[in-house]
DNA sequence: CCTTTTATGTAGCGATCGATACAGTTAAGG
DNA sequence: CCTTAACTGTATCGATCGCTACATAAAAGG
């Protein structure tokens, strides 16, 4: 089938070496030389793959998506309650983004702070946009279906929670380990409109799960 | 008294131009070139009025600190309580990281986030953590006061408030307006301690100020 | 005046940036 | 076998990076 010389090297795997110095370094502080060392490939044949920096990028954040980050919309998607929805949502962000396996916080929040590229910039800021946004239905289909009080703002709400998880992953950045963004979850849990109605026992440190 | 050539340009002024470039693009994204654009002068009286560039960013960052960033540490040394003086922090917060005369967003939390030299990210890194201790000490006194429950964990409640402020500062960056962030800032009251006894009116979106 | 000291503008340093030209290599189709 | 097409390694390209040498300009001290 396919015509001239095959690659010798592994896409995929080479996908994932790009998306550890992209999420390590960001879109910018990752240089062409950096991607090539760490895909153990010269730079035609990064070019080759994966057209430019640019596109190798967008080609990873959708991979990233695809993968690491995907544990958002599928716990928005299969729980029942929009609350139980977003605990869910915090809790394995806290044990995603401290994971040793990889670099430490969210990609999408991460990797193009500083950046020069106003597009890049505005790709990412696209996609927080649009996370919050599934956040903000889920939290107004609870509403309509009477799962909420009246009067609850899911755009508030929305981004209180949007605001957490990025909070969450500058702490993990930061070096805060998965209890300590376990405990910060729990407490974002209590801003939940309804759990004002009913006292709760005083928070006693992060809930031990061993 | 002062013997040579006298400088042409005003060095507050400079630093303050210096300011907005590494707050708009972060430390590596601001270069020579945008800098000495910015400030209106050339290379040569860049660098023999600062150093370089990375002790003109310590020197913009402390800057900052004692100006745009002096309002937590000043809530949370004039307010009678750390309740009070956390709120107060988050309000004051939601309004600064909006406020149009500036770029949007905490200057230490996101102009080193994606940083090629580790030393700037540990830097910022450390002030980040010093604000955070800051705020844990408040915490801290207050409960040997008696003036929260038993059981309280300062470091936990100390990372939430961070990681809310945080979160906010990402927030801004994305565009979110200052009453968004004021609501934020409301649910995120919603987890202090002793607010889980009294039951609280539910969250109608952010107070109208108008 | 003249010397000393500091600031300024021009012009360019070596290093690195993202991206390629080119020749050589390895496969499939004929 | 021969042509074609794709991938690979070397060796760069022009542009930009942070930074500075150098000559000139403008002040104070003598």
């Amino acid at each position: 089938m396919a015509k001239g010389r095959p690659r010798t090297f592994d896409r995929d795997e080479a996908l994932d070496r790009a998306t550890m110095e992209f999420w390590r370094h960001g879109y910018e502080a990752t240089s062409i030389a950096g991607l090539t060392g760490a895909m153990g490939i010269n730079p035609p044949s990064l070019y080759a793959a994966f057209g430019d920096k640019r596109r190798l990028f967008t080609e990873v954040v959708e991979r990233y998506q695809r993968s690491y980050g995907a544990f958002a919309a599928r716990a928005l998607d299969e729980e029942p309650t929009a609350r139980a929805a977003i605990e869910r949502v915090l809790r394995e962000a806290a044990a995603e983004y401290t994971d040793p396996a990889h670099p430490w916080g969210c990609l999408i929040i991460c990797a193009a702070v500083n950046c020069g590229s106003p597009d890049v910039e505005a790709e990412m800021r696209g996609r927080r946009e649009a996370s919050k946004a599934v956040i903000r239905d889920r939290i107004a289909a609870d509403l309509d279906a009477g799962h909420l009080p009246a009067g609850v703002d899911p755009d508030a709400l929305a981004t209180f929670y949007a605001a957490t998880i990025q909070g969450m992953s500058t702490q993990a950045r930061d070096g805060a380990p998965r209890e300590r963004l376990e405990a910060v979850a729990d407490l974002a849990m209590r801003a939940w409109p309804s759990s004002a109605a009913r006292p709760q026992p005083v928070d006693a440190g992060p809930s031990r799960a061993d």
